[in-house]
DNA sequence: CCAGGCCGGGG
DNA sequence: GTGTACGGCCTGG
């Protein structure tokens, strides 16, 4: 018998003689590649029965024509379930495949109450069942490559994996028709590692540039990529929206060119799986899609709201992508080939930027792969209900509780259907404001969850019938003063973690890691509340969720009389957050106001300065109504606008509406000049009326996304595509129309006309005065006191404006 | 008001 | 793959 140490990467399954064997792959921490199986491990689910019927389930099979589903072994055990006890049966079977149908017949059972925990992919059975984490140090003993047992070796992390980014470019029409793989071939692939710069192409031009590798075809070049990923063999491979682009194409263009695909020394190939939303997987090597971590996990705390690469880079790396026409890159490849050189440095810059942006989040994927015990592939992909979830699974181990049923489909209708009643909003009066400053509670769910015990068996409990309850419109409810709840055991733990951790950062211990543990910690508390409240949870509490935001309308109202009493004015609260005006007082002032609060609230709850702002504008949802909630723009001290609630403007709006709110804000902002920001709207307005405003920027595109013929409603880019066809032009499904409005009557679709059919004088300014200008922007106006009639009123404005 | 339909990331 | 499917927003009906 022989011991091995490795960090463990990745794992899966096979089926060998008809019994399921656990693959795991791994680092050694002298860099070797190792693979192991475990051949000893059954899959199992749980059951609740009224009556012993071991006989009776061991009987059961299940032909499936090649397979046989079938039961092998029942024990009966003593777990939790919502924090009662009680009797199970864990009921093994042969095949990890044979869980849902062997389930299936259970439950038809007239002795069966449930089963439970028949969802959980096999290898994460594994994963659990053995306590051991990917991307941590693991013992395993083994015989001729198999685990006889297998151990965490703890505080261990592998903080420095092998990364290799991929980028491929493609040929494609610049007239934008939807990704068309089987036809289009990749021209470049570009490979990034610190020690690794390559791209591979198969049109030869001159160069110096040593990274640049020439091949003959398009088979000879994907060939090469797979041989130099072996080669590198890398623990992860990295691409920017590679679920959805990058390897999907790959597999269709090695499909097409008959190569086979292979990425690991050992023969994995790429898989792909997934409809509507497609997923690219590798055995033991790992796929990290960038841009779904980042847009799922990080882009609430960032700025930007769009999220293409060049936007995340700006914003993470401090560094932009190169600057080529990409729509010209299919005609160098056709004509002037000695162009192509400047977009493999293209190619390679934006793998660069993949690597680096893989590498800064690294740190954060590591952290909830080891809270929540799962393989970073599926952390990767998990939004923030299916972190908390997989958290709270990892966590049900030691706490011997299984874990509740996802809701069926009924279920999930009338959870639903069931409001449950929010946080307090003080709803903000309209209006340009100056000198703010926001203060906002420390955590404030998670820091209830845990302190007033919200879990599931401690609601309304017997012992402690008559102690003082929670007054809500659904009720009154009280929770266990004298037994500690699962999930708030739980939320607590997880805030003890952070404060220890936290109380560590303070004094100085700043490395990467313990700042993204405590970001992810951060993450998984915050989101904690919103888990009760979700639909699809497996441990979902209406009441819970409930009682949650009741106790925190209680908390904030108490701030905000505090503030009232203090002399600042309120303007707006949500939540956890208060923005008051210093008007005449000091950010000295408000510091001192936050101190004395702190004194008075109980335990972990505390008050934080949020910030202050030298301007704000806050805006309402209707042009007439009272003020919005969350949204507002705010400059802070150093000039950076923080804009919140505006809606993203769209492809299918035209570049003008675009414009339009942008430099509105910025003036209203930056230059506290309302009648400035009114001026320019007018003299945008009055450009279109003549229309002045170049045909281009009125453009609106829209892909069609099927044929003219599926289409049940005819929107106006349908027309579009009509007209097109008409005049000849092939339309296919994945083209993007433009066209812009005419003037004329009826429908908006009646006045669909093509670009090219269309002159300067044509297009419609009432409707892009209406239609898009004034919506963009309506209702930053109304707030100021600008009606969106004064802008239409086609008379003398000045007069207006003065009294604002 | 509901249902149908598009966007996003990539090239 | 212990299979099933994104979330938000706009427009037409």
């Amino acid at each position: 018998m022989a011991t091995a140490q490795f960090y463990l990467l990745d794992a899966t399954y096979k089926i060998i003689n008809g019994k399921a064997q656990v693959i795991l792959y791994g680092r050694t921490e002298k860099g070797k590649r190792i693979i192991l199986s475990d051949k000893d491990f059954e899959p199992y689910f749980y059951a609740r029965t009224t009556a012993d019927i071991k006989d009776l389930l061991l009987q059961l099979k299940i032909d499936r024509g090649t397979t046989i589903y079938a039961v092998t072994k029942v024990e009966e055990i003593t777990r939790k379930l919502l924090e009662k006890e009680q009797t199970f049966l864990k009921i093994f079977v042969n095949i990890p495949s044979a869980v849902p149908a062997i389930k299936d017949a259970v439950k038809e059972l007239k002795e069966a109450i449930d089963c439970y925990e028949y969802d959980i992919p096999f290898t994460r059975r594994y994963l659990l069942d053995k306590n051991i984490t990917p991307m941590t140090l693991v013992k395993a003993d083994i015989e001729d490559g198999n685990i006889i047992s297998i151990e965490q070796v703890p505080n261990t992390t592998f903080t420095a994996p092998k990364i290799l980014a991929i980028d491929i470019e493609t040929y494609y029409d610049p007239l934008g028709k939807r990704m068309m793989p089987e036809q289009n071939p990749i021209l470049m692939i570009a490979l990034y590692a610190p020690d690794m710069k390559k791209v591979l192409t198969w049109r030869r031009f001159e160069t110096n540039d040593a990274c640049i590798e020439f091949c003959n075809n398009e088979a000879e070049m994907i060939l090469r990529a797979c041989t130099l990923i072996k080669e590198y063999s890398p623990d992860i491979i990295a691409g920017y929206f590679s679920d959805g682009f990058d390897l999907p194409y790959i597999k269709v263009r090695a499909e097409k060119n008959k190569v086979p695909l292979v990425f690991t020394p050992e023969g994995s190939t790429l898989r792909i799986s997934g409809k509507t939303i497609t997923l690219a997987e590798i055995n033991g090597l790992i796929h990290v899609d960038v841009f779904k971590f980042i847009r799922k996990v990080i882009s609430r705390s960032m700025k930007t709201d769009v999220f293409t690469l060049d936007a995340v880079a700006a914003e993470l790396l401090g560094d932009h992508k190169h600057e080529v026409d990409l729509d010209k890159l299919s005609e160098a490849w056709n004509k002037n080939h000695q162009e192509l050189e400047q977009y493999c440095h293209y190619n390679l810059h934006d793998a660069r930027l993949t690597h680096d942006l893989c590498a800064k989040i690294l740190p954060l994927l590591i952290e909830f792969v080891k809270l929540t015990g799962t393989l970073m592939f599926d952390v990767n992909r998990m939004s923030f209900s299916q972190l908390v979830e997989a958290y709270i699974m990892n966590n049900a181990q030691w706490c011997q509780e299984i874990a509740p049923n996802k809701p069926a489909y009924n279920e999930k209708q009338k959870r639903m259907g069931q409001r449950i009643q929010g946080a307090f909003v003080y709803e903000p009066k309209p209006g340009l404001y100056t000198n703010i400053v926001v203060f906002d509670y420390r955590s404030l769910y998670p820091s209830i969850i845990a302190s007033h015990n919200i879990s599931q068996g401690m609601l309304n409990c017997a012992c402690c019938k008559g102690k003082p309850t929670l007054h809500t419109d659904r009720g009154d409810f009280w929770f266990c003063d004298r037994q500690k709840g699962f999930l708030s055991s739980i939320i607590e733990n997880l805030i003890q973690i952070r404060a220890k951790i936290k109380q560590d950062i303070k004094q100085g211990k700043k490395d990467q890691m313990t700042l993204a543990r405590s970001e992810a910690l951060k993450v998984l508390a915050n989101s904690f509340y919103g888990y009760l409240g979700f639909y699809g949870a497996k441990w979902y509490f209406k009441e819970g969720a409930e009682a949650t935001t009741a106790f925190g309308r209680q908390y904030i109202h108490k701030v905000i009389d505090a503030v009232i009493q203090d002399g600042f004015i309120v303007i707006y609260s949500d939540t956890d957050s208060v923005f008051i005006l210093l008007e005449n007082k000091t950010k000295n002032d408000a510091l001192e106001f936050m101190h004395a609060i702190n004194k008075q609230l109980p335990g972990v709850m505390e008050l934080d300065f949020e910030g202050m702002y030298p301007a704000g504008i806050f805006v309402s949802t209707k042009a007439t109504d009272v003020g919005a909630k969350k949204k507002y723009a705010l400059i802070d001290e150093t000039g950076v606008l923080k804009i919140k609630g505006f809606e993203t403007v769209r492809r299918n709006w035209s570049f003008i509406a675009k414009d339009v709110q942008k430099q509105v804000l910025e003036i209203i902002l930056k230059g506290k000049n309302p009648a400035k920001a009114a001026e320019y709207l007018r003299s945008i307005i009055a450009e279109l009326r003549k229309n002045e405003i170049p045909l281009e920027k009125v453009v609106i595109h829209t892909q069609l996304q099927r044929e003219i013929s599926d289409y049940k409603s005819i929107g106006p880019h349908v027309v579009a595509a009509q007209r097109m066809q008409q005049k000849g032009i092939v339309v296919e499904p994945g083209m993007i129309l433009k066209f812009v409005i005419a003037k004329g009557t009826g429908k908006i679709r009646d006045k669909v006309r093509l670009v090219d059919e269309s002159k300067q004088q044509d297009y419609d300014a009432e409707y892009y005065i209406n239609n898009q200008i004034l919506p963009a922007v309506e209702r930053i106006f109304a707030v100021l006191g600008y009606s969106k009639e004064q802008f239409l009123a086609d008379k003398t404005q000045s007069n207006i404006d003065s009294f604002i």
